[in-house]
RNA sequence: GCGGAUGUAGCUCAGCUGGUUAGAGCGUUGGUUUGUGGUACCAAAUGUCGCCGGUUCGAAUCCGGUCAUCCGCCCCA
């Protein structure tokens, strides 16, 4: 008979049970934080209207790109990120929330793209927003970027310290403006900063695009600083102060590894201030391992209420395997899940050998039987050898009448005869 | 959508200047040892050599096509 293939499809992910533990782990960490910081949990519809997902009409296009199928006549696809999802979440229940409302999601994500590394069909991806209508004071904007790094910080022991890197998409419109680009001189600009670190001509583009004396106004942005350009234009003044405002709130919430770097720009259009990414320190190159900023128009297509947003998003999956695969996270302290597996030699030890189970777990002990009874003992040790048990609890007939157990140290190897108090004393110490 | 590489045992891969019966390691199962694992030794099972076609007396091996996977580009909502 032919065998059907086990592997995942291409862009989908699976963990072995350590690795699953970690992430586990660290998954509830950060939320942890979140929650201590106020952020209720939202688990939203996998799948939403293909309209929802897309302002395209252009079926063909897009589905290249997301996950879309139909039943009858609704077209439907699966979310590819938080925020679609959160924007109709909340035009949909704005009676229902106070605001400033703020919430994060824990959720699978799904896109069709192709795969390739560190690029994933389906991915775990944390969202956190505070969302408020008419204003929301950019003070909120320092909170989430402390409020994240505060969730980094949780779980540095696996991956290590982070560091954080503010831009203002504010800075460059009021720059922008003062130096009379055109919108599409504008847009060119835009995209060439975002990508000044991964370009070697960043300067010969700018000039191709917007003149000589623009390039040189831009580039002095990185060779002389942001504050050099204090007093030039209003709304450049308000960016600036905007930019040192916010590192002074970082700062007082305790945020020391930030900085400012006005290459940080972001891929969406839909940001309109501080924009922000998230690096590690002792992995650079994997890129940014979560970002955000503040949108002005979150949920324009849902609400004619005017609903700002500042948020960010941790691609959680990508973080986690990429340390993983390169082995940049020690796993050892999830590699012995198991104290205690209980052996049963012989199927009239399986009552007695239960009740040692339930009272093993009664005690918080995790404990694994090995039921087939009548195998052989040796293939039992091996099955204790195996799961990493800590310790092997034996249960044969001696053990059975005499109510004991043979505790056996999987570690030294050494064995000693204790009754099931004894053995739960012991076991909770280790 | 474009480019490069790779498809052989459950897994990782070797074999590929065409030549009898298709190889290793790991894993699995059994045994050495039916109340003792990690180490050792012995043995066994497992293959449409991705698929289709071509060349040839003969193809895992050469050629064409196709599909799949991986890597990169594009894209990144």
């Amino acid at each position: 008979m032919e065998l059907k293939p086990t592997k995942t499809l291409s862009g989908f992910i699976e963990l072995l049970p350590v690795q699953q533990r970690c992430f586990d782990e660290c998954a509830m960490r950060m939320q942890r934080v979140l929650k201590t910081a106020g952020f209720c949990h939202l688990d939203l519809p996998a799948i939403e209207r293909a309209e929802v997902l897309t302002d395209k009409d252009n079926w063909d296009e897009i589905e290249t790109q997301m996950f879309l199928f139909q039943k009858g006549d609704t077209k439907m696809g699966l979310r590819y990120d938080g925020t679609v999802g959160l924007s109709r979440y909340v035009a949909g229940h704005i009676n229902d929330l106070v605001f400033p409302f703020r919430a994060y999601q824990f959720a699978r994500n799904y896109r069709g793209e192709r795969p390739q590394r560190g690029r994933y069909r389906e991915f775990y991806q944390m969202d956190l927003d505070i969302m408020g209508i008419d204003s929301l004071s950019e003070n909120y904007d320092a909170e989430i970027v402390a409020t994240l790094a505060d969730a980094y910080k949780s779980v540095k022991e696996f991956i290590g310290p982070v560091n954080v890197r503010v831009g203002n998409r504010r800075f460059w419109n009021a720059m922008f403006a003062s130096l009379n680009l055109s919108a599409e001189q504008q847009r060119a600009a835009f995209v060439l900063i975002d990508k000044k670190d991964k370009i070697s001509d960043f300067y010969e583009g700018l000039v191709e695009e917007v003149g000589e004396n623009a390039a040189n106004e831009i580039n002095n942005v990185f060779s002389n600083g942001y504050s050099s350009f204090v007093g030039r234009a209003e709304a450049l003044d308000a960016a600036i102060k905007e930019l040192d405002e916010f590192m002074v709130l970082l700062g007082s919430m305790g945020i020391k590894n930030a900085k400012i770097d006005l290459g940080i720009m972001r891929g969406h259009a839909y940001y309109t201030g501080i924009v922000f990414e998230f690096f590690l320190d002792n992995f650079p190159e994997l890129g940014a391992i979560g970002g955000g900023g503040r949108y002005e128009d979150l949920a324009s297509k849902f609400s004619k209420t005017k609903i700002i947003g500042v948020g960010a998003a941790v691609g959680f999956s990508r973080l986690m395997v990429a340390l993983m695969d390169e082995n940049r996270i020690d796993l050892s302290k999830f590699e012995r899940p198991i104290k205690a597996a209980v052996l049963v030699m012989g199927s009239e030890q399986v009552a007695f050998s239960m009740s040692v189970l339930a009272a093993l777990r009664n005690s918080g002990i995790t404990a694994v039987p090995y039921l087939d009874a009548n195998k052989k003992f040796k293939n039992q040790v091996e099955f204790a050898d195996k799961i990493k048990a800590r310790f092997s609890l034996i249960v044969g007939e001696n053990e059975r009448k005499n109510n004991v157990l043979s505790v056996k140290d999987m570690l030294s190897g050494t064995q000693q005869t204790l009754d099931i108090k004894s053995t739960i004393e012991l076991l909770k110490t280790v």
